[in-house]
RNA sequence: GGGAGUAUGGCGGAACUGGUAGACGCGCCGGAUUCAAAAUCCGGUCACUUCGGUGGUGUGGGUUCAAUUCCCUCUACUCCUACCA
């Protein structure tokens, strides 16, 4: 009896039989090797988007394939549930931060649950709930016993929309990564963690990441940002102090012509004390661009050079010297750095070449607008002269560490990490300032420190400084009067050991270690590029901070790491410059059009946003075509590392295919042929199985979906043609319900018991076929001077020389080698024949 | 300025360690079915061609019997980062 697919039914079925029977549920199972899938928890905000789509899309295909290839698979969920939004609207629908999380929650995993994910919902986590977060406030507390966790008074980013500071990665081109807003600069006293500590490791450890794609490791070792050169001091004229620099370039140390100090370097703290002009300039430089002036206020000091006699360089105050990189001092070497020459063309300094490129002679070279910074041999520097750059460079080391006015130095641009935020809705900073000025962490027996319940939720309650009685305690060994730390912790605090909790989800222990050791690490974690360096580094550097405070023994949590490309869809603006929603759109004779009648253009195809309303939901997408349409669509075409374009027709297509096997398997679910075949059709299929076995393991779902195309194809055009043997039809039937299964496992599903199999599809072994190689024909090409000129069937077991014959004989082939002379036969066995005349 | 990457039909993209370029999907063209349409099915689809062929993987060169693949040059685009001394 014929029936057309239902997806609405189909899809809930097995999601119902899958979660009966408790399939994805997963136990520490020491006799069975474990396989840990992991994608980037989400932040509830309301909907999943098509970006997750894709995300639990390839991780799922991850997940049911290592399963079906005999792994003990943990594939875990959960929700990243601290932060800003949840504020915003707390405030503008008049719930509860929580609530509206919660609501949220709900809602999100519904959606998840339609998708037909193979997730392990018994190990689901929400970061907003205490017994969640009370565990990372007992690390913070490890980690300020420790000296991990410290405070101290710094100038940070204060965002005035969000009304909170922003750690350094958080501010992108001096904007507030959320808000947008233009990030002021305000002194606040701050927590911030130790991750500097780790700078070595950090970088060290990228080289034991080979599953990591190159990109995110670069990306890091960029951000860590080692530099290995020198400290030297450079004494002030009339005075015993020093002004101590770090260069990278000690081997242009006799070209250096001026010294440059930052706004903020002591030095320049103090001359401003005494000088109008000096603090005049000082303020005038946090308008200043350094990248359109270079300024300098001349101090009138000057230092000696260390290793010239007699010879005074000038001091600037300057805008475009770092006052948190090296020591907020440089010496500036104009030949050789385009900001120092830049500076010193605009205050008329010395510019004195000392290296020289190293094939052109000393004479013909000269520096005028552009400084040469590439290496060198060393010129006008005394005893360097005629060095290499390497060689000068460890030959002055040397030397100042022998007079005892510098040292070897190496530094790394990485920062301490800043946690606090003046936020509610986050986790409390487990710490107390008691009356007597001591600054104490929380009984660990009193934690959590909870969030309090707050009705009325509104823009004052957003801090919990703000809230009366809460921030009020006593110490409880001296009973003197306490206050609670109103910050909270930023929210990557959270997500940086999420993944360790899934592994004992439930415990009251923050860790058991015998399920860490087995589960972790991450096998395969899924994410999106955007993460390279602030959740990736910080979830690194946890680990690395919790090991050494003795909770475990691992290093590095995720073995291996995929990037994941965008969702983009074409976007559209009408001739007032709005961005129209496709839905909108209407064609009248080819032209466009939006609702109000006004001509609407094709923009750029972007990423999905709300902003640029090209957004398609994915609920929409589910309810209409099913979830495996859905996931075929994220699978197809587009390399999962690429960006994924959404189209209509693409949509459109995979749902075809859905049906179309259907169809396929209720047509001929009762296909009777007396022919035996050949095998040869059972061969091919074999082939294509295993080809998409080593897609899927190579991560290119794309090219195992036209795979799967051409398992169907084939299979079809054997059936239509009655070249399989019933038994080797049914055969067929099976194994692609089975391939089937990672990508679309709902009708795989379906196929799998309509053909009468038992049990689940899921539960099923992921074949490994042998394929028949028994004295096969082989099709080789045949080349003349490399060029393509024909085909020849021949046995593989045929040696060279009665190859050479047949092929000499080929019609085809005889009127281009006829009179002419073959200077070189080629045979390359099984692949082609080349004859070069 | 520094770093990473990409470039193949009308489109998304295939081509294993150099070995029949364009798999698979979309679109398009033709046909079948239909009163008609949608849906579906079948066939065709790199370009040029005097139908013998010829050219073709961003540009120009090199290595090789043979190059999308390896090396050099240039061009275009994308992403990251940005005064890090």
């Amino acid at each position: 009896m014929s029936s057309r697919y239902n997806h609405r039914i189909t899809e809930k079925k097995w999601q119902n039989a899958w979660s009966e029977k408790k399939v994805f549920s997963s136990k520490k199972n020491k006799k069975k090797e474990k396989y840990y899938v992991l994608e980037m928890f989400p932040y509830p905000s309301g909907r999943i988007h098509m970006g997750h789509v894709r995300n639990y899309t390839l991780g799922d295909v991850v997940a049911r394939y290592k399963k079906m290839k005999g792994y003990n698979v943990l594939h875990p969920m959960g929700w990243d549930a601290f932060g800003l939004p949840a504020e915003n609207a707390a405030i503008t629908e008049k719930k509860h931060p929580e609530d509206w999380t919660y609501q949220n929650i709900k809602t999100m995993k519904k959606q998840l649950l339609q998708m037909g994910l193979s997730l392990d919902w018994e190990r689901e986590i929400a970061t907003c709930h205490p017994n969640y977060y009370k565990h990372e406030q007992k690390f913070f507390i490890d980690m300020f016993n420790s000296g991990l966790a410290y405070k101290k008074e710094a100038e940070v980013n204060w965002d005035p929309v969000d009304k909170t500071v922003l750690a350094n990665e958080q501010v992108i081109d001096g904007k507030g990564w959320r808000s947008g807003a233009i990030i002021e600069k305000k002194k606040l006293s701050q927590w911030f963690l130790k991750i500097s500590k780790y700078s070595e490791e950090l970088l060290e450890d990228l080289d034991k990441l080979k599953d990591w794609p190159n990109k995110v490791k670069v990306m890091q070792s960029n951000w860590i940002g080692k530099s290995v050169g020198a400290e030297i001091d450079f004494k002030l004229s009339k005075s015993e102090k020093n002004i101590k620099i770090f260069t990278t370039r000690p081997d242009t140390i006799f070209g250096a012509t001026f010294i440059a100090l930052s706004t903020e370097h002591n030095i320049s703290k103090e001359i401003s004390k005494n000088s109008i002009s000096a603090k005049n300039f000082i303020e005038e430089c946090k308008d200043l661009n350094p990248d359109k002036t270079k300024k300098g206020f001349d101090t009138g000091l000057f230092v000696e050079h260390p290793l010239i006699k007699n010879k005074k360089i000038p001091v600037f105050i300057s805008n475009f010297v770092l006052k948190e990189y090296g020591l907020g001092a440089i010496f500036g070497c104009p030949a050789h750095d385009q900001r120092d020459l830049d500076f010193a063309n605009e205050y008329n300094l010395e510019v004195i070449p000392v290296l020289r490129p190293s094939n052109i002679d000393i004479n013909d070279f000269s520096i005028k607008n552009v400084a040469y910074t590439e290496p060198g041999i060393v010129i006008n520097s005394d005893f360097l002269n005629g060095l290499s750059t390497n060689e000068a460079k460890e030959k002055v080391i040397r030397i100042i560490q022998e007079k005892k006015i510098g040292l070897r130095k190496t530094n790394f641009k990485l920062r301490d990490w800043g946690i606090s935020r003046q936020r509610f809705w986050g986790c409390p900073i487990p710490i107390l300032y008691r009356e007597d000025g001591k600054v104490i962490p929380v009984d660990e027996e009193d934690l959590p420190v909870k969030l309090p319940k707050v009705e009325n939720f509104n823009e004052t309650s957003s801090t919990l400084k703000n809230i009366e009685n809460w921030g009020e305690t006593k110490c409880k060994k001296t009973g003197m009067k306490a206050f609670r730390e109103t910050d909270t912790f930023d929210t990557f605090f959270e997500s940086s050991w999420y993944y360790f909790r899934y592994c004992n989800a439930r415990s009251e222990m923050p860790f058991d270690e015998g399920d860490i050791n087995y589960w972790l690490p991450v096998d395969q974690y899924i994410g999106g590029i955007e993460h390279a360096i602030l959740h990736l580094l910080y979830s690194r550097f946890f680990t690395k901070a919790l090991r050494d405070l003795g909770y475990f023994k691992l290093g590095e949590p995720f073995k291996g790491l995929f990037t994941q490309g965008m969702v983009t869809h074409q976007t559209f603006k009408n001739n007032k410059n709005d961005w129209i929603e496709p839905k909108d759109i209407q064609e009248k004779n080819g032209v466009l059009f939006d609702r109000n009648n006004n001509p609407v253009v094709m923009g750029k195809i972007e990423k999905m946003s709300k902003s640029k309303k090209n957004v398609v939901d994915p609920n929409d997408i589910i309810e209409l075509y099913g979830a495996d349409t859905a996931r075929w669509f994220m699978l197809s075409d587009s390399p999962p590392e690429r960006d994924l374009q959404w189209t209509e027709n693409g949509i459109t297509s995979s749902y075809r295919l859905i049906n179309k096997l259907w169809e396929f398997v209720d047509k001929y679910r009762s296909y009777k042929t007396n022919d035996s075949d050949d095998n040869k059709t059972i061969n091919e299929l074999k082939k294509i199985i295993n080809e998409v076995s080593s897609n899927i393991e190579a991560f290119q779902f794309n090219k195992s979906v036209a795979k799967v195309y051409e398992f169907v194809n084939l299979l079809n055009n054997a059936v239509s043609k009655n070249t399989i043997s019933s038994s080797n039809f049914e055969w067929s039937l099976k194994k692609l319900s089975i391939i089937l299964q990672p990508f679309v496992p709902h009708i795989s599903e379906e196929i799998w018991s309509a053909i009468s199999q038992k049990g689940l599809c899921i539960e099923q072994a992921w074949p490994v076929e042998e394929i028949e190689n028994n004295n096969e024909n082989v099709n080789i090409a045949i080349q003349i001077n490399g060029k393509t000129r024909g085909v020849i069937e021949i046995n593989k077991s045929f040696d060279k020389t009665k190859i050479f014959e047949m092929v000499e004989k080929d019609n085809k082939i005889m009127k281009y080698i006829k009179d002419k002379k073959i200077i070189k036969k080629i045979y390359v066995p099984g692949k082609i024949i080349n004859f070069v005349i």
